[in-house]
DNA sequence: TCTGGGGTCCTAGGACCC
DNA sequence: TCTGGGGTCCTAGGACCC
């Protein structure tokens, strides 16, 4: 049995336990560099204001309804995750932290009223942390995610909270979900199965497991079983090691000049080399991209990767720098308005266990670089992200995202902390 | 003016091996 | 007329997730 916990709004919720002022008013959350709508409260959603809206095409509207827009901070929402997860974590004897905002939860034998247990959860997590959330209970996680967006939907007799087994005849729900909303399934393959006349989560069920892995593979062939109530994805209770790992920004105005661009690169790849060394990895290989902006039809597009083979895996920010650097100077081209940029290192290996080169491999070198990067990343940690910087960083600003409505990072950072007036 | 960022998995096809 | 059988690895592309 998965309980799947889901936190309502999160992005939204999370700004009001700091602001406590918006609750009840619509607020819409932006992407990086205040592009698209990303999250919206209730309110927000019921005066119409779509996922992935481009901002500036509802600007004027969202002050005419008084609409609270504001910029993502992700450091806010990282600590309040990780709250919420904190919480979750006392309540069954495994979970999986499936994404910033959502659980499963283990409750295979439990023995007690799950839904009046998952009501103290949701009571609890919103008590110590003030963040709302609904659990969906279901013998299979593709049934989990569905259940918990009835309850979503307020279609829940036990409010934000809902149990599969206490469903007395499912059907007519399924019949009202349509099925590019099933978890698993989505634009493309919706299209394909309405053109075989499946459109709901109740044919789509009904379907021969068969036909739709000959049509569509194993994977839609997996959703079909879990929502016959046939587990076919397991709890992952470790987080698995990651594969590869991307830094990668639109930029506040367009590049046109290799220093600014190179600025850009030399920030990403030094984030993506951190990122490499807190997961205790090593890179084979770095990408570097850089493009213009596919909507500006007007100008000439042009966009290039390239991938650079390292002399041998490393962690190291500086030897990652030097090597994206040259990257980006092979596909640079003038006379593009550059609209973004990106670090990409697809072939990960775990450190300590490296392949060196027979030829050049410099143990010297190597631990004075281990304790380089060590001295570098607990300075950053304790004085901020930026004290220690790669001086081909520090060459330009321009790529810098915009963020009009950035709020404080209100627990991640000394100077950000409230104050209280008595 | 203005449109996010970071991941995973599966499949088919091509290249190779004995 | 008629040209084997069984396997692995890699990559690109396409789908999905949040």
């Amino acid at each position: 049995m998965f309980a799947l916990v889901d936190c309502n709004n999160f992005y939204a919720s999370a700004h009001r336990v700091f602001q406590p002022q918006l609750e009840g008013k619509p607020i819409i959350v932006l992407s990086n560099n205040d592009g698209c709508v990303i999250a919206r409260s209730n309110q927000a959603k019921q005066i119409g204001i779509a996922m992935g809206t481009p901002y500036f095409q509802i600007e004027k509207f969202a002050q005419q309804q008084g609409v609270v827009v504001l910029s993502s901070n992700y450091s806010v929402y990282g600590d309040m995750s990780r709250r919420v997860m904190t919480v979750l974590a006392n309540f069954a004897p495994t979970l999986e932290i499936y994404s910033i905002d959502e659980a499963f939860l283990n409750f295979s034998g439990l023995t007690f009223d799950l839904t009046d247990y998952a009501l103290g959860i949701c009571k609890t997590v919103k008590q110590w942390t003030g963040i709302p959330v609904s659990i969906g209970i279901a013998p299979t996680k593709t049934l989990a995610k569905l259940t918990n967006r009835l309850a979503k939907k307020g279609l829940s007799p036990d409010g934000q909270v809902w149990a599969w087994s206490k469903i007395a005849d499912p059907d007519p729900l399924l019949a009202a979900v349509p099925v590019e909303d099933v978890w698993g399934i989505s634009k493309g393959w919706g299209k394909r199965l309405r053109a075989l006349g499946i459109e709901h989560a109740l044919s789509l069920r009904e379907t021969d497991p068969k036909r739709i892995r000959q049509h569509f593979g194993v994977v839609v062939e997996r959703v079909v079983l879990e929502l016959r109530g046939v587990p076919c994805i397991p709890l992952e209770t470790v987080p698995p090691t990651r594969k590869q790992i991307m830094t990668s920004r639109s930029f506040g105005e367009k590049l046109i000049r290799l220093e600014d661009l190179r600025a850009a690169v030399t920030a990403f790849t030094a984030r993506s080399s951190e990122k490499l060394r807190t997961q205790g990895l090593c890179a084979q290989v770095i990408t570097v991209f850089i493009h213009t902006s596919p909507f500006d039809t007007k100008s000439p597009q042009y966009s290039n990767s390239i991938t650079i083979e390292l002399a041998r895996p490393s962690q190291d920010s500086a030897y990652l720098i030097h090597c994206a650097a040259y990257g980006l100077e092979r596909i640079f081209r003038p006379g593009y308005a550059y609209q973004r940029a990106g670090v990409l290192l697809p072939d990960l290996v775990p450190a300590g266990v490296e392949q060196f080169s027979l030829f050049d491999d410099n143990p010297v070198e190597t631990h004075r670089s281990e304790r380089l990067m060590e001295a570098i990343d607990e300075i950053n940690r304790v004085y901020g992200r930026q004290a220690i910087r790669y001086g081909s960083e520090a060459l330009s600003e321009r790529w810098r995202m915009r963020q009009q409505f950035k709020s404080p990072s209100y627990t991640t950072r000394w100077t950000d902390l409230m104050t209280i007036k008595c």
